[in-house]
DNA sequence: AAGCGGTGCAACCGCGAGCTT
DNA sequence: GAAGCTCGCGGTTGCACCGCT
């Protein structure tokens, strides 16, 4: 079957929106809501009499313009840093998902969150991961990072590199793995290393081999809906032989820990205080 | 004042999911 | 079940604007 092509491409414009357009688009939604965005450009004639041709704009092009734009929920202007801060810990946790990060963040729109991240929190970040890696790992970092570009280690790793430095150094390499790209990893020679995850505490080193799962997205979705949690991010560091460790963000470790249990179907263990 | 490069953002494109016929 | 359609998503592009030389 050969796929409709999206809209008529003669006779239809491209390219920004005249303020008159807007008018026609507004008062045709306001009316008339938006059942359906292919025929609204046709149906908007019988609106707009003085514009005998309606809109000529397909409708893909019209539900752009509304949801981005024209929406009268949309908050305009400069993103406050608490909403920055939300990004960028919404991106850590759900990847490049910019609908389920706009989603999180009233008024915001997709198109919008993504913009600012290709334009500002990206930048921050990746400077952020040259700042706090001053030995070996940089390369690395950045190596990862660039094949990742999604999931670069970020803000909030600095602190946590300090508080398990004696592991951090000892890896090549830093990721940051989310549901979105949990899959790409061979994990097939990993082992979990609870020393990591204690702190060094010797009572609970366990070096053991463990295949570590890998994440259905099923599983992820299901913890985080029923979490309700903007967390922190699970944090894999490759070792230089290749091997894989785990680190968990202090401050979610329960919830991380016990997800991994989960995922291999392991009975959840209790995990000491810190 | 003109030219140029960088930046920000609106808009477009292609694709896939899901629904309808 | 296949074909066709609609919608939404993420990646990318194009252009206006701004600051610097």
């Amino acid at each position: 079957m050969v796929r409709a092509p999206c809209c008529e491409k003669m006779g239809l414009k491209k390219g920004p929106w005249t303020p008159e357009e807007d008018q026609i688009l507004i008062g045709y939604i306001q009316h008339f809501g938006h059942g359906n965005w292919r025929a609204l450009p046709k149906q908007a004639v019988n609106l707009i009499s003085y514009l005998p041709s309606g809109l000529l704009r397909c409708g893909k092009s019209c539900r752009l313009r509304w949801t981005n734009y024209l929406r009268p929920d949309i908050k305009r202007g400069n993103f406050s840093n608490e909403e920055e801060e939300a990004i960028i810990k919404l991106h850590e946790l759900l990847g490049n998902r910019w609908s389920a990060i706009a989603a999180r963040l009233p008024g915001r729109t997709d198109n919008e969150i993504k913009n600012v991240w290709h334009t500002h929190l990206k930048k921050r970040l990746k400077a952020n991961v040259v700042k706090m890696t001053n030995d070996g790992t940089q390369e690395d970092l950045i190596e990862i990072s660039q094949i990742n570009s999604n999931n670069v280690t970020t803000r909030g790793q600095e602190e946590h590199m300090n508080i398990q430095e004696p592991h951090i150094e000892a890896y090549s390499s830093i990721i940051t793995v989310s549901p979105q790209n949990s899959s790409e990893f061979d994990f097939s020679s990993a082992t979990t290393d609870s020393s990591v995850l204690t702190g060094g505490k010797e009572e609970y080193t366990d070096s053991s081999p463990v295949t570590l799962p890998e994440f259905d997205e099923g599983i992820w979705s299901e913890e985080l809906r029923r979490e309700n949690l903007v967390a922190n991010s699970v944090i894999w560091g490759f070792d230089f032989d290749q091997s894989v460790k785990l680190s968990v963000d202090d401050n979610n470790m329960d919830f991380w820990f016990n997800l991994l249990l989960k995922a291999e179907n392991i009975p959840t263990l209790e995990l000491p205080e810190f």
